[in-house]
DNA sequence: AGGTACATGTAAGCTGTTACATGATTTT
DNA sequence: AAAATCATGTAACAGCTTACATGTACCT
């Protein structure tokens, strides 16, 4: 998705600024399967705004000089409604963890053990925090979303807790190949 | 992980032309993970070749006469190992497919059910071919890769088949609202 | 006084996608 | 004879990342 569109639903949910839409895609419910920085999102901004789909909205009185507030437009939110229903199916797990684990017999073992534990602790983080965030109410679609991400994040990390030992253990046994 | 490095890692297993590592990306063990047209792909060995990473090397007395199968050098098995010490843990879920979703009160209820069912299909239909290449003998990094996605398209496909109901029942109930 | 968080933006460069352009060989 | 598969490549464009450039306000 293109970071005009995402900055669309996140303006679909509240008025923001190019800063607080940053925040969301750090930590919001979006985070687990959004990210943009500053230098792709405020470009996005002007584009939507020249294009007619956001417009300023007031900040609050006690907001910096600077700041700027925008606010999705109608027209915005048949934009973003579009986007949504174009989206093909098939996105691949596309993952640099997983081609580099592919060729796990071409790496140090100590490597991939360290490699193995940080996703490991990544995956247990992001599973902590998401269990956190049951209380607050949630539409149909976001519960939806944050159940299978947790879904797939515990699958993840059972698996990898009970197989980490044998691409370790594997990766031993040929080292001496490898090098 | 870029296309080059891409690349050498199908290169890292057998001699290949670009057509054949295109086919690698569709077919083999890595397409799960992988993806790269042929535009990316000829650039991508164009320059391998330029850095010394890759050679020509001879094909098949049989193959075609514009076939240029190339072969992975000992400073490419380098850079490649380079790349893969690199890797950075902290790969998001980055999914149009969960984007969508997350918005599902401003889509219709019948694109949503479509959107579930294709996307269960796809899953099935991955896991099926995966469960069906077990026979094969895998090296360590392989089994555990294809086990990890084995895991998480069962997990993910669970998870769709057990909530699809509820995100389409919950969009049936807000559809005047979000229309 | 210094660090952190807030706040916006530009410009260069890299990468990848899409569409185009071409042609041989095999299968139906 | 037509269609599918094999086979390679270029060029224009779109998009994102990185680094830079600037400045305010709050907290310690």
């Amino acid at each position: 998705m293109d970071v005009k569109t995402l900055c669309l639903g996140v303006l679909s949910r509240a008025d923001a600024s190019g800063y607080e839409i940053r925040k969301e895609f750090e930590e919001g419910p979006l985070s687990h399967f959004c990210d943009a920085g500053f230098g792709s999102i405020y470009p996005a901004l002007k584009k939507l705004s020249d294009e007619g789909l956001i417009a300023a909205a007031a900040a609050g009185p006690d907001a910096r000089p600077d700041k700027k507030v925008y606010r999705i437009t109608p027209a915005g939110r048949h934009a973003l409604y579009q986007a949504l229903m174009r989206t093909p199916g098939g996105d691949k797990l596309r993952s640099d963890f997983m081609f580099a684990l592919f060729f796990a017999h071409l790496l140090p073992p100590a490597h991939l053990d360290r490699m193995l534990a940080e996703r490991l602790a990544d995956y247990r983080g992001a599973i902590q925090e998401m269990e956190g965030c049951c209380g607050q109410p949630m539409a149909a679609g976001e519960k939806f979303v944050h159940g299978l991400g947790l879904a797939i994040y515990r699958a993840a990390a059972a698996y990898i807790e009970e197989h980490r030992h044998e691409v370790v253990g594997g990766a031993l046994l040929t080292q001496r190949v490898a090098e």
